[in-house]
DNA sequence: TGTACATCAGTGAACGCGCGTTCACTGATGTAC
DNA sequence: TGTACATCAGTGAACGCGCGTTCACTGATGTAC
């Protein structure tokens, strides 16, 4: 990786002009490259041009940089969420569209979505908080887009939370599969959208019928 | 965690008498609570009352003994597997039990979990080899178990590998997420197990109906 | 049964390394007058 | 427009630390005679 700026001035002198921002998209890229563990300040700096210290104008330090990160990553996720869910189609092909989203972004950007995951959040004393409040939220837009796409709810009275939940279990186990290159390909096996498509459709189905 | 030996006599003096198996033993112990990057040679080797430089006559270093742990947690899983589907029950309730067991097994061992998908294998002259055996095993595993267990099938000639991946990336989505805590749990939400028996149900049912 | 000795499994000190973080500092920026 | 100066965002050297690994060594074990 070649030392890289942002911003409109390539070259600036003894100030960068857009550190932190610059800072953030080095950790994206070194965390998709070598995973969280493998995430160093150092190396981040380096890339960016920059000696170590100069980092801790912007963070309190490698955890809060990571959170960062997380916290953009997921930012960036919901958006894509949203955006797939809002086209045309049938309220079938519309969550079938969302899932496919989410595969491609765990994809795309595997910085951001390690990060997502592995990330521990840090509250503003240093602590962690009780709980993050980015897993109600991804939880809660899950939930909500469920209850959206099916508004007429489910036959038996299934709770759209226990189809959520089984659709994001799924989602992730075939994306980080997928990441990790366990997931077995070949001649004849499907691709991890064909597996989550079947999947969102027999589980859908499954609530309807039960 | 105290200093830790095994085998008939306790305390040797210079010769451990164990130790190989020990240090396997402290690995597994020192991942299930800090993860992979998280483990240290010299650590383990402090846990079990050595020099870190002992290591070295059973291990050709840190990978070597992640490797180890990584074979040992997955024969003792394809174990649990192949004995939880020999019990008595329907073909269907024989398979979810297998699930179930893959849950439990990531839940009392997490250790030998994060060892077998994060191990990166290692070949006898130190590079990766080509394919790691055990992904084939695992999934073959899951394969046959399957077949066995629906001799007849499914209609419409769905792949049985198909099926296959679907749940065992279902149960890996479950495991994993279970594992960071982050899947949400609370009055009316299901458990884990009942995640896994709605999914496979679900899957199978899809699998048989389409 | 007793002794000599080869083999094996440990020791402990040392190494080079890269990490996250701190510190006093300095160069650049932008605002007040 | 020009100058003084406070503020800000960098530097670079240094730190203590713990890591994985190596090395010459030594104590224990077990076998041959």
């Amino acid at each position: 990786m070649r030392p890289w700026r942002s911003g409109p001035s390539d070259r600036r002198g003894y100030h960068h002009g857009n550190l932190k921002e610059a800072l953030i998209e080095a950790a994206r890229r070194f965390i998709a490259e070598r995973g969280i563990g493998g995430f160093t300040l150092v190396d981040a700096a380096r890339l960016v041009g920059v000696s170590p210290a100069a980092l801790y104008r912007h963070f309190r330090g490698r955890e809060a940089l990571l959170e960062e990160v997380a916290e953009r990553g997921f930012t960036e996720l919901a958006a894509r969420l949203a955006r797939a869910l809002r086209g045309p189609g049938t309220p079938l092909e519309r969550f079938t569209r969302m899932g496919e989203a989410y595969l491609t972004f765990a994809e795309e950007e595997p910085g951001y979505y390690a990060a997502i995951f592995e990330a521990r959040p840090v509250g503003p004393d240093g602590s962690p908080p009780v709980q993050a409040p980015r897993d109600r939220d991804a939880f809660g837009l899950l939930v909500e887009a469920l209850r959206h796409t099916f508004p007429d709810g489910f036959s038996g009275g299934v709770d759209p939370r226990f189809v959520a939940l089984e659709v994001w279990a799924l989602s992730h186990g075939i994306a980080t599969l997928a990441a990790a290159g366990r997931l077995p390909t070949g001649p004849g096996l499907p691709t991890k959208y064909d597996l989550l498509r079947a999947g969102v459709v027999a589980m859908v189905h499954g609530a309807r019928a039960r």
